[in-house]
DNA sequence: TCCTATGGCTAAAACGTTTTAGGTCAGTGT
DNA sequence: ACACTGACCTAAAACGTTTTAGCCATAGGA
């Protein structure tokens, strides 16, 4: 039982492919055929159960109505969210999507981007990962429709969408500070990625303008030894420093911290308060709950279609701008 | 800048485009291609950065090397891990994922289903929905490479991998009983799929062989009216039943019923103890940490891959069984 | 000298569409 | 009788590959 073909529709009722063509894309009218034949064909295809083949029309018109997502871990709550929400817009406009995991491996990513321009996918939404800035750069040279998501590079022109990251640290120092904390830790990872940076930065600075608090401090978390290290650098880190508060640069490290908080039985708040990047379903129902900062996961994924989709000629509205930065939520609740 | 083809690269060698085609599958020795040729094409194709087209490559070999996926809903954890794990074995045979949610939609799950076909795609990973029933046997009739996932039709032939539900309620009973809880609950919601009646069935046997309970205590919450009214209805169950157990049938329900047990102040595992089907960080993380029954994710994709990758002909170990049911792993926690 | 084998390559069809540039025929006006 | 118009339809090229079936030299053997 093979697949019915256009032509197999052709054959059965006695026209040429390209009227056949005509018929089923509409344009009967625009192309004058009676109106005897176009509903013989209508029928017929209907009856075969003729599905056009996509592979074909995408050959022939160039456009393959498939987004490449590149994300860094799809089974990161962040991410996952990200990916749905994105996936809802794309079919909205008639576009499916591929999505892979970098792992933020740069080798990963960059043979991942590779593969999706042999797809020939019509555009992509990229977290992009350290070592991606060339092949980046070289799809914004060749004018490749693209958005990058959650971070970006600085010295690249491409379009991109991010929570405002200094203002959300912002808010959530400025959260601290006023419930009384004086010695608050922050804690992040080492990358040189700009959303990292940017995060940091406002810690600092939050830090530099605060007259309560002198000195800072950092924990940058190496990631590579898997969880256990992680923990272990999370707890020595605490205990030595003794912090009042400390604010989690990202929601999995937020996690390894309460696990890093439980391990050396410190009671939230009292001993310790918490605020963390991320929102998720985890700090909601912990207890007692986390205060975070929500990015607005929904705002973000949609905005970075709607790039997209001008880029790609499909937007009503032209949007204005296409380097984004979204005002992240202050959630309060008792860790703070 | 417009793309390298394969006809370029011919031009600018001065050979024929199936002469470098063949040196670009590696098939120059056996079609004996001089060395000379081959290394000059090798060379031009580098220079160039020739990609070759795979949207043709797919038209000429009616192999696309994607794999549809469809799950219920991508941001849900237990379905991000799967789509994680799938990505990854999938990546390691050559293929690629398209992904998407049907929101337990059926009329959506079918549309993605026509969508996947109309994109040629060569395998299928699916976790069904009420309604495609019908499609699925289509599938299965038409020989499609095809994989079930998580739930599987008893009236159709096809292959599928799933946790072994009955085993793993049956094991998170004994715990409960052996624990000394004598008035267990069951909370589920209204699905005529056989993952959720394998659950229940389970459960409803285990109360069956009980001495210590006679009386089944089930409730099946309606989800359709969102977060607010599920929570409703759990604590409303719990406050009227008073069970001194309760055993969750999804993660989902898990974590709407920690909310619900929060809402109305009972205190785990004294008031009340708590079991639940499928792991995820937040369980892990609870105070107090909520006993599972851990479904072995990563198992089930590598399964599924394993199995579709039989029937497209790509491994090299053939699969025994294609309807596979794996153990869960019942992971002993604070709150029972 | 002719025949055959072999090495080195290529022509052309095919995959299933879309689209451009017509083609044919009947009727109408002059 | 002839050009013109309009209605209805189609031929053929093109997208970028893969693959089958062979072509053309040259060398070696009879």
């Amino acid at each position: 039982m093979k697949r019915v073909s256009l032509k197999d529709i052709a054959k059965l009722v006695g026209a040429s492919p390209s009227t056949v063509s005509f018929i089923l894309n509409g344009k009967a009218s625009q192309m004058r055929i009676s109106d005897e034949l176009k509903n013989k064909v209508l029928a017929t295809a209907k009856k075969m159960g003729y599905q056009p083949n996509q592979v074909a029309v995408s050959l022939r018109t160039g456009q393959t109505k498939i987004l490449g997502l590149l994300v860094e871990d799809i089974s990161n709550n962040f991410f996952a969210s990200l990916a749905k929400t994105i996936e809802e817009e794309a079919e909205e406009f008639g576009y499916k999507v591929v999505y892979s995991s970098t792992e933020n491996n740069s080798k990963k990513g960059v043979e991942l981007l590779r593969m999706l321009t042999q797809r020939q996918v019509d555009g992509y939404l990229i977290t992009p990962t350290v070592g991606m800035e060339e092949d980046i750069e070289m799809l914004a040279r060749h004018k490749k429709p693209l958005v990058l998501m959650d971070r970006y590079f600085p010295g690249i022109e491409a379009p991109y969408v991010q929570v405002d990251n200094k203002g959300a640290v912002e808010k959530g120092m400025e959260h601290l500070v006023e419930k009384g904390y004086k010695k608050i830790a922050f804690i992040t990872i080492e990358s040189p990625m700009i959303q990292m940076r940017q995060r940091e930065e406002a810690y600092l600075d939050a830090i530099a303008k605060s007259s309560a608090q002198k000195k800072k401090l950092i924990l940058k978390v190496n990631y590579s030894g898997g969880r256990e290290t992680a923990i272990e650098q999370i707890t020595d880190f605490l205990k030595k420093q003794q912090p009042d508060a400390v604010f989690f640069a990202t929601n999995y490290l937020g996690i390894l911290g309460l696990e890093s908080i439980r391990a050396i039985s410190l009671s939230i708040p009292k001993d310790l308060a918490v605020v963390c990047f991320d929102d998720n379903d985890i700090f909601r129902l912990h207890l007692p709950g986390i205060t975070v900062l929500q990015q607005p996961v929904e705002a973000i994924a949609r905005t970075a279609i709607h790039i997209l989709m001008q880029q790609l000629g499909n937007s009503k509205v032209p949007v204005k701008k296409n380097q984004v930065q979204l005002a992240a939520n202050l959630i309060v609740r008792q860790s703070t």
